[in-house]
DNA sequence: TCGGTTTACGAAATCGGTTTCGTTTCGAGT
DNA sequence: ACTCGAAACGAAACCGATTTCGTAAACCGA
């Protein structure tokens, strides 16, 4: 059967219409497929404003839409961008999904995710499987131990990492400022009265963010002279709660104040302090990372240190689409943008908990 | 220039080598890309044992990756589903997309997402984006609005609904046994002794699934024989806790028992109640849906009706593999499956919250 | 040994857009 | 009126895989 062309839009049958293609359109409208594709993406070399009205009809009344698949073979561009997401249960990352959904959406970009569940083995997996799929670009939440790979990757294609950096470095990433976080923090129990600090941290947990925290947490408290400790619990709930047990009662009525180092650690002390009764022990004084919706309830509200998640979802894109665009547009090694860090500044949320 | 080889691997430069294409690969290994493509694709048409290894070593050697996208030009299959969720600060949400990610993962399929935040417009756009991107399926956590779009949709191409289903019916639903788990929950707060219990739900909320959890709370109350009604809380805060307050405050001593429609919803409660102090009063018990982190922690324990997410999932991807494999198998309208209901059994959690 | 069926594989068409390059048309300047 | 440059558009190559179809070789029972 000779190919002839698959008649387009057979209205007297009303029966599905075979899907069109460009050349269909272009035929219909009496030009050829190279205008009409001029016409799909607005490209310069205008055409007649009557063509152009012309071939918006056709399309309207035909509801074409051109194939990805097609576009994306010649033009070697997806308007795809990959997410690789270390932990979705942390309400930090679905803040990030729902924003970095919302940016690429305003830029004409679908999402690829994957995640990775804190496993390497699974991030190097997501990581090779998002670019075979042929994403523009990648946003990656690393879990580490993927410094390597995702270096290379970010040489290979625009990478901006997500609150997590790599050893090496050399890659865009986008991040809170931490220190001045945590420095936030610090004040807030100091004003509240307490005497001697702890940040409180997991065994399981060595990410540079942790690290990033726990460093500005010794120079604030080295700065001002106060007393304290990092203090790391063991993985798994019991020995973890023995040990702070240990911590709050050693310390009882000495003025404590505790910061958990994020939402998760926040959980498990939650849990330990309900042994010891409902509200808090007099005297003692807490904060934590991450503005989850139970703190606004605990303890009649936890002090929090929140991180703007739609600014940095925001940038995230923006920068990754400086990069897609540097790629597409300049040839060869022409133009490489120097690698960025871009700190968006969080704030605190003062609450109950650090009341005096 | 003529077109010429664009020869492969230059190692002598050692400089990153040009990709390669299937027919360069073929050449190396002295086939034909017919057969590059068979066995990249375990095709029928088993080659010799000899051949594959040839092939094999070709492409281990280069580390040759085919083009996803001249893939699925010729092919028409994208290896992709596309995901549309309602609401991702819901963890009911995060989890499902992670379970999601894991099954399409373990089937070499990669997840599109799109997040509509409720808002019917965004879905739409959502739903259209995804399929225009040529995702192979579709999997609906619809807010609602979009019923008719959503049937046409489900006629062009897999659909698989999550949780909520649309008006019509006809298309795919997984779902949780909601009316038993309903059942479950004033079950337990009976036996905790309640004499009157309240579902709270919220205005704004019309989905399917409270109308369903709604149904079958009054009818287990007329079951039994219990004294109860749905009280609805009117959005935003201030105005639904003061009919909260008054609700508990009216029925204060009475043994009043308490059932969240959904985890927001419970937060509300929670908020409420924190206002009249920091455990439940004496004789109130309260029970929810849906198994969030802090549910373990809240008034030492809340009881809370847990749905399997992860089977969900599961089967979810399941179904939805079904469907595109007898779509890309049979020709024409030849077998088409009958739309099916799946309900995956969730189970109580009994926490110190209804003790007696 | 021979017809007939399988099996292994290659040549070439094909998917549906984009892009390059060349041609025609149009308008402005002198 | 004539030239020239830009604008509008068409013909055809092209992206890189899959798929169809055809052919030669291998196998197999009689």
């Amino acid at each position: 059967m000779p190919k002839m062309a698959q008649t387009a839009d057979n209205w007297e049958t009303g029966c599905a219409m075979a899907q069109m293609r460009i050349k269909d359109i272009a035929a219909e409208a009496g030009v050829s497929p190279a205008t009409v594709s001029r016409y799909l993406n607005n490209r310069p070399g205008q055409m007649t404003e009557e063509t152009r009205a012309r071939i918006a009809a056709v399309i309207e009344r035909t509801g074409y839409r051109p194939r990805a698949a097609a576009r994306n073979l010649r033009s070697s561009r997806t308007n795809l961008i990959g997410v690789i997401l270390a932990d979705i249960a942390n309400p930090f990352s679905s803040a990030m999904l729902e924003g970095l959904s919302a940016s690429a959406a305003a830029r004409g970009c679908s999402l690829m995710t994957a995640i990775s569940g804190n496993d390497p083995a699974k991030e190097a997996e997501s990581l090779t499987r998002l670019i075979d799929a042929g994403v523009d670009g990648l946003v990656v939440n690393t879990c580490g131990g993927n410094d390597e790979a995702i270096a290379a990757a970010a040489g290979r294609l625009p990478v901006v990492l997500l609150d997590r950096d790599v050893a090496a470095g050399g890659v865009d990433l986008v991040t809170s400022n931490n220190r001045e976080l945590v420095a936030g923090l610090v004040d807030a129990l100091a004003a509240a009265g307490s005497e001697r600090l702890c940040l409180l941290t997991e065994a399981s947990d060595d990410s540079p963010v942790r690290r990033e925290r726990a460093e500005a947490f010794t120079d604030e408290l080295s700065r001002r002279g106060l007393a304290g400790e990092v203090v790391t619990l063991a993985d798994g709930g019991a020995t973890g709660v023995g040990r702070l047990d240990e911590t709050i009662r050693g310390y009882a009525g000495k003025k404590l104040g505790l910061i958990a180092v994020n939402g998760l650690v926040f959980l498990r002390l939650t849990e330990a302090l309900a042994q010891l009764g409902p509200s808090l022990p007099a005297g003692l004084k807490i904060a934590t990372f991450d503005d989850y919706p139970w703190n606004h309830v605990l303890f009649g509200g936890v002090t929090t240190a929140a991180q703007d998640t739609l600014t940095i979802a925001e940038r995230v894109v923006e920068r990754l689409s400086e990069r897609i665009d540097v790629v597409t547009t300049t040839v060869g090694e022409a133009a490489k943008l120097a690698p960025k860090r871009i700190e968006i500044p969080g704030h605190i949320e003062y609450r109950a908990s650090t009341s005096r």
